[in-house]
RNA sequence: GCGCUCGUAGCUCAGCUGGAUAGAGCAUCGGAUUUCGAUUCCGAGGGUCGGAGGUUCGAAUCCUUCCGAGCGCGCCA
């Protein structure tokens, strides 16, 4: 079980409170032994009418109990009224129970935020887990389609660190298949093309953009014009290896241009190099546990395939784990099969200690996920879990109408041009603002807007907002008010934070209490978007209480006359700066001090 | 034909892994605003959660089956 970092939260402090009881109650009437509290849960509940938090304990345990489930909640409503926390308990509807909690909570659950600052929600303890993302292949500049997992895969990796796992970002390069020597051709008419031949127009088949002759005037300077005598078989090697060397560092770049940066960055090739064939050890792994055989596929069942033919071929048990077909690993011209270089290399992550594994694919890869899974089943007996996180096409707009493809870099919009253009924040949050396994619209025009339509804007204006009133009160009532933010909390946190009682403030705090709890469930769900959600709900509500205090003087945050409470509203203030600067952090996205 | 994903307000989407009367933003309509620093705030209308069954105290959420959309369907990666 992961530990948090110092004291509970208030969800869990709840909940560990209502299972106290509800043992409490079992030794009393003689419930059976081992019942499992787990499916207990303290929520807030949907109508705050309802009290603050509410438990379905008794519902959930009145089989067990051999109880109704509105007696059993009674019963446990009587437990809980004697706790020092909870300031009204009732039971409602088939059996909730509703807890209404003293204010003093609160206070407290502030004091939380600001005690633990930057490390409020932080978990400690976790295991350690492997994120795969981007992955792209190294035949060129990214697309705006690798965007979306890459920002996501990152969030997520870093969502993970912050639940306490120890998280390795890792990207595949895939420089063994068929489009890498692709890409070498194409690297090599620029060669020539840089020597001053006349190379006319890139033939079918090549890869066309200009993103290539860079790499042909390379060459030309390393090896003047000696390849060009050699044969393909002989020249192939080098070309193909300094063409991927320079795709992938302009890759590292793009990437660097969105702040994402991997752990590691491994070779498909280096698991078939001769003398440590990783991927003919995986096959004889598979074939001595019974997983492989020779045999026959029936043709596959949708388009027609022009070619096939039926043959015997060397084939992965995959049904025994759950897909749909057995999968071929070795093609007809004897090599291996992508499916069985990427065994091997979930086997080398499950080798290196990752028993827990998350890929992120475009949604053009579902239909590998069964697969890909069985395998992982199959070569760690178990012992390794897949999960495998789509992500969904982007559509990139412009007011509303699709963007036209870009003509300099062939035929596809590039991911630096998206960037330069609306500006990393804007491209990660909203990658992040819809779930990765929905299509998202994209507008470049609309990212760019200051307005609430804009929840990149909306959010990090909050974040602006909270330090401009500190500036004011530097200004008129706290001329100590110091800057730095560790030396700002400690000032804050001796303020009399219980001197917030305004419903809305009290809502604004309850949010902030809430934090931890939806960081959990966004790391275990694998759904970094949770977060983007929350900092927008957290900043509406702040920018509401901002525009009330207008129309309420005595709920401005600064009150001339009273600096204990103008204390505890900066206190307050300084917990919504707080979880927005944790939240964006997590997300990649920068926490302005001030709009410009 | 099969598999995966999805279907929630006019539009774009949330919905905390089964909880109470399903929520935001935009758009529409009606208000507030000579500000601690904007581009903000408040309110109203708008729903057969694609349809139909089922599971149970309880379903947008789980199971079945239709309808519709996207993606994929030996040796491509």
């Amino acid at each position: 079980m992961p530990q948090t970092s110092s004291s509970l939260h208030l969800f869990a402090d709840v909940l560990a409170r209502v299972h106290a009881a509800c043992r409490a109650l079992a030794k009393d009437a003689g419930w059976p032994e081992g019942i499992d509290y787990a499916r207990v849960v303290v929520e807030p509940p949907r109508d705050a009418s309802h009290g603050d938090m509410a438990t379905n304990a008794a519902m959930v345990l009145a089989k067990e109990a051999k109880a109704k489930p509105r007696e059993l909640a009674e019963q446990i409503a009587e437990k809980l009224r004697a706790d020092a926390l909870i300031a009204k308990v009732d039971v409602a509807g088939p059996g909730f129970i509703n807890l209404t909690l003293k204010p003093a909570a609160w206070a407290e659950a502030l004091r939380t935020v600001l005690r633990e600052g930057p490390d409020y929600g932080r978990i400690s303890g976790g295991s350690k887990v492997n994120v795969e993302y981007v992955s792209a292949n190294p035949t060129g500049p990214m697309h705006v389609g690798h965007c979306r997992g890459a920002v996501f895969g990152d969030a997520l990796a870093s969502l993970l660190q912050f639940g306490g796992h120890d998280v390795t970002r890792e990207y595949y390069i895939n420089d063994a298949g068929a489009q890498v020597d692709v890409l070498a051709r194409s690297a090599f008419l620029r060669y020539r093309e840089a020597l001053g031949e006349d190379i006319g127009a890139i033939p079918e088949g090549l890869y066309p953009g200009d993103y290539l002759k860079p790499v042909g005037q390379a060459l030309a300077n390393e090896h003047g014009d000696k390849l060009r005598a050699m044969s393909e078989a002989e020249w192939l090697p080098t070309v193909r290896a300094k063409a991927i060397a320079m795709m992938m560092d302009e890759i590292k770049d793009d990437l660097a241009a969105l702040n994402i940066r991997h752990d590691v960055f491994f070779s498909e090739r280096s698991l078939i190099e001769t003398g440590n064939n990783k991927v003919a050890e995986t096959i004889d792994f598979l074939k001595a546990k019974g997983d492989i055989y020779e045999g026959r596929l029936p043709p596959p069942k949708g388009a027609p395939v022009e070619d096939w033919e039926d043959r015997e071929q060397l084939l992965f048990k995959a049904t025994a784990y759950g897909d749909d077909v057995d999968r071929p690993l070795i093609k007809s011209d004897n090599s291996y099969t992508y499916f069985a270089s990427d065994i091997a290399y979930h086997k080398n992550k499950f080798d290196r200690g990752f028993a827990e594994m998350i890929d992120v694919w475009g949604a053009d890869h579902g239909g590998y996920i069964k697969r890909m899974q069985a395998a992982v089943k199959a070569t760690t007996s178990g012992k390794g879990s897949l999960d495998v996180k789509i992500v969904q096409l982007v559509k990139l707009l412009r007011n509303g109408e699709p963007v036209k493809m870009s003509k300099r870099s062939g035929d596809f919009v590039t991911l630096r041009e998206v960037v330069d253009e609306v500006g990393q924040d804007a491209v990660r949050f909203m990658m992040l603002y819809r779930k990765n396994d929905a299509v998202l619209d994209f507008d470049l025009a609309k990212v760019m807007e200051q307005s609430r339509d804009n929840p990149v804007f909306y959010v990090q204006y909050g974040h602006a907002r909270g330090h401009s009133i500190f500036r004011n009160a530097r200004a008129e009532v706290f001329p100590d008010l110091p800057e730095d933010a560790g030396k700002r909390i400690a000032w804050l946190s001796e303020s009399a934070v219980e001197r917030l009682s305004d419903p809305v403030e009290l809502e604004l705090l309850k949010r902030l209490a809430i934090y931890p709890r939806m960081l959990e469930a966004a790391a275990a769900a694998h759904e970094p978007h949770r977060i983007a959600f929350y900092l927008y709900d957290l900043a509406s509500e702040f920018h509401a209480l901002w525009t009330k205090g207008r129309d309420l003087p005595y709920l401005r945050f600064i009150i001339n006359n009273d600096a204990d409470l103008t204390k505890a509203r900066l206190a307050m203030v300084q917990g919504v700066v707080s979880v927005l600067a944790s939240g964006l952090a997590i997300l990649g996205v920068h926490a302005p001090n001030e709009m410009r």
